[in-house]
DNA sequence: CTCCAATTTGGAATCGATTCCAAAAGTAGA
DNA sequence: TCTACTTTTGGAATCGATTCCAAATTGGAG
């Protein structure tokens, strides 16, 4: 038994695939007896009106896909909540898929967009070149969440990266924090951010911090670990030190207490997202808090403005405001 | 300037559409002189084939939908990065949605299958009750993986939940443990299998496991801390715990070390998973191992076995090999 | 140069749902 | 009962890519 269409529907039902499919879609113009007809022909065949068809037909397919790196980083997936909630009360259904950060990979998923498999775009951690981004944004539904390439056309919702790392790392130095120590990620945009935020930081109260106190790699807690290795080998050993990331602070606040010395009275850390793993680690880890889900619905809302209001949007990044959360791994 | 069509393309080389799609899909009949015309037309026009008229046309999308409660467990990440793997080697693109355990969410998901949206459909976590599966994968492209239903005509690649309980369970008995308690979760499916495995465990060895010390809820950080708080106002004390996770277990662990008791020498405690907090935790975890990725590939395999061959497909459940990986939070 | 086979091409039919237009049916008022 | 509406209906055209069939072209062999 092959699939059931408009057709079969009609005829079991005894009316024209006009007025099925104007009860198919809500149409006032249909009437009871007829309504009623259909309803019981489209349960007798179990009939599912075949997407491919209707999307060809209604030029849209109510579907969205987001891109990231990685699935199981806590922020993408909170942020992805957002875009979920926010997608379904306009009816749509939100998708993901990993691009495990191979630009073969990001390519074909970004063409389900240029080939309308999907009616938009959420972009969290672009690995094209920005110049693409932008071409991109300039003709499609694109929207970009978290890490947000330098664009013109594009638009993009984050919190102000630098000036969190800037408030962290200040809070690292009024807490008494004078070999400043970062572990960083310069492969990532908001890696770069964070850095410079480091950077100000230090400046402004006057320190220069040493060259061989900052370090990088990828943000997890195995790369926390080996740099953090690097830097207990450098002497005078760093005071404070400031993670891109909370596995990454994991990984060094554990690195610190295994080498016999003590968080934070020895050496403060400080870690970044506020993710569970602020809380499981010990000391439990100062950290800045991202408002990941509201930057999921409001990603969704600038999306939905561009799939269905034609012309110019707004453009550049909005700073949704972040949050420095005090705990045990920085001294007070 | 709207998008380009094949009328488009074949009127700018000079061709026919027929030409214009042969060369799409890499026809063998097409002279070396109409490819070049029509490769060139493409590039001019920026043409994408429509992917809902290819789909209608062609009766199948090449992409698969993976479901899950959320998308941060590592295991069903890792899991599906082997999906993603194994479709990708076979011309498909995987997605993934979180249902978020809402069963109108994942009906609507499901349904994308139904309608044709995607060729096939992994489960990793279904909240339908099992009749449901059951009757979904009599006539559709479905797969489970981890989280399995119980269903006849349903496919599932998972561990063996019940023997890796008890094999870890086996172990904390034959490192001292008398007093059994564990952390569980009779929502879940595997929660219960682990939980038998648990109690076959305790039985062959002779020990009847005391009631109060059997505690349950989310597999969470802050559930683990709370069934613990329970657990820890129980007299006697409980000397071995098994956790129906690893993160449940790192919140079991910190709650007993807040206590001012060690593990394992006061309490042991075990995790399940294997996953990054194992070894995040201190002392870090005793747990097994799933070889989520290669589960990930073989549900795959089966899904497309399904969509591609007719007729009746391989039935029940697959167990792949778990491991027990023992650290410190036991003794030896 | 002719004939036959192989290669290449054009174009119509097709997939299934939607939508527009014109026609039919129904309703009300006179 | 007739007219002037409104409501409801049927059915053809449409969306864009693929595929099949028949026609046209090419290439060799004789």
């Amino acid at each position: 038994m092959a699939r059931a269409t408009v057709q079969d529907v009609a005829k079991t039902a005894g009316v024209s695939v006009g007025t099925v499919s104007r009860v198919l879609n809500k149409s006032p113009a249909v009437s009871e007896s007829s309504k009623e007809k259909v309803t019981a022909a489209i349960r007798q065949l179990n009939y599912r009106p075949l997407a491919s068809a209707r999307d060809l037909r209604r030029d849209r397919t109510m579907r969205i896909l987001a891109l990231a790196k990685n699935l199981n980083s806590p922020i993408i997936s909170e942020a992805f909540r957002g875009v979920g909630d926010a997608a379904a009360s306009s009816g749509y259904v939100s998708l993901i898929a990993p691009t495990a950060g191979d630009p073969e990979r990001e390519q074909q998923l970004v063409d389900m967009l240029r080939n309308g498999s999907v009616d938009g775009l959420i972009m969290f951690s672009p690995t094209m070149p920005d110049e693409d981004v932008d071409e991109m944004a300039e003709q499609l539904s694109v929207v970009q969440v978290c890490e947000i390439a330098d664009s013109e056309a594009a638009f993009g919702v984050s919190i102000d990266d630098r000036q969190a790392a800037f408030d962290i790392t200040t809070h690292l130095i009024e807490t008494g924090g004078r070999r400043l120590a970062m572990i960083g990620n310069r492969a990532a945009r908001s890696g770069r951010l964070r850095e410079e935020g480091f950077r100000q930081a230090a400046a402004e109260a006057g320190i220069s911090p040493d060259q061989t106190l900052f370090v990088e790699g990828e943000f997890d807690f195995h790369t926390g670990r080996r740099l953090t290795r690097k830097l207990l080998k450098a002497a005078p050993l760093p005071d404070a030190v400031f993670c891109g990331s909370d596995t990454v602070a994991a990984g060094c606040v554990r690195e610190i207490t295994d080498a016999g010395l003590r968080v934070p009275d020895d050496i403060a850390v400080a870690g970044f997202d506020d993710s569970v793993q602020a809380e499981m680690c010990v000391p439990e880890l100062t950290t800045i808090r991202q408002p990941a889900y509201d930057m999921g619905r409001l990603a969704f809302e600038e999306l939905l403005a561009r799939m269905t209001v034609p012309g110019v949007h707004r453009r550049g990044r909005t700073f949704l405001p972040h949050e420095l959360v005090i705990r045990d791994s920085t001294k007070n």
